[in-house]
DNA sequence: ATTGGTTCCTGCTGGC
DNA sequence: TGCCAGCAGGAACCAA
């Protein structure tokens, strides 16, 4: 499941092969994404010249010179995959959905089979507004994110710590397993109530979340089942987690067993222990 | 205002 | 061994 660190190893890859190339060709083989593809999608693209490859929260964010921008997300299984010479339309793969060629023939599949994943058209000026990217938090790794916007954004909040850190509007970019790992490094219980954590908690799940993220980045983010980079390749950070996806297993501070509960549909892992 | 529940979709898993 | 119901999961949306 594509969260920050997974967008950002795919956008970078994007980058390498679109940045400063013209959109060529656009196929759409399918506009009944998580929402309907805009209806002038590929006419809109076509023709214009790729000038930067951004992001924001899990968006991936393809700015062109005209300033339309292409706001997409990979939802649970996008994957945004480049080939070389390849022909654009074969195979026709089960669910490729949209089909991007660039410059002197390099193609950029995307491809969803759950299709929670979406792309929209905004454009610069409107981006900030636009209605998925308007409410949403700050960049984890950005300054702006650090202990007192925390405790600021997570006052008078009940729910569980880990369900507020799901909420993309308290902290952009985090999902399930960075969440988990991320409260495992700063020895907090997931089960605490988000408002009761202060300055002091607040900055050590600051530093916490992102150091996690860094080195989920560097190592290509994680690959449980759909994740790879645009190259095709897996990530690897998986390896390294502490307790996603370990329940039983023993916690690799104080070998007691690592637990998994269930917090609003989600299961959370963690040592009972370690996270007071 | 905040929060819990529902929904979208498909591949995988576990139970029989 | 094979089948199928049920589940997982990001986030918008609705209802309370």
């Amino acid at each position: 499941m594509p969260e920050l660190p997974e967008v950002e190893t795919v956008r970078r890859g994007l980058a390498e092969a679109m940045e400063g190339r013209r959109i060529n060709q656009v196929l759409v083989r399918r506009t009944d994404l998580r929402r309907p593809l805009p209806g002038n999608f590929a006419e809109a693209l076509e023709g214009q010249t790729i000038t930067r490859l951004s992001r924001r929260a899990k968006y991936l964010l393809i700015c062109l010179e005209n300033e339309t921008v292409v706001l997409a997300h990979l939802g649970m299984s996008g994957r945004m995959v480049i080939e070389q010479g390849t022909d654009a339309e074969t195979p026709a793969r089960k669910h490729e959905h949209i089909v991007f060629v660039v410059g002197n023939g390099t193609v950029i599949r995307f491809s969803d089979p759950r299709r929670f994943g979406l792309m929209d058209l905004t454009t610069e000026s409107s981006l900030a507004s636009h209605p998925l990217l308007a409410n949403i938090g700050p960049e984890p790794l950005d300054d702006m994110f650090n202990g007192p916007a925390l405790v600021q954004r997570l006052k008078g909040r009940k729910t569980p710590l880990k369900s507020a850190l799901l909420d993309q509007r308290v902290v952009a970019g985090l999902g399930n397993i960075y969440v988990c790992e991320g409260l495992f490094l700063a020895g907090l219980s997931p089960r605490r109530s988000a408002h009761t954590v202060g300055l002091g908690r607040a900055n050590k799940l600051v530093a916490a979340t992102k150091k996690v993220l860094q080195e989920a980045i560097e190592s290509g983010g994680s690959t449980l089942r759909d994740h790879v980079t645009a190259t095709g390749e897996m990530g690897y950070f998986q390896h390294n987690f502490k307790v996603y996806g370990r329940e039983g297993e023993a916690c690799p501070v104080c070998n007691n067993e690592i637990r998994r509960i269930v917090q609003a549909g989600r299961s959370t892992f963690f040592c009972a222990s370690c996270q007071g």
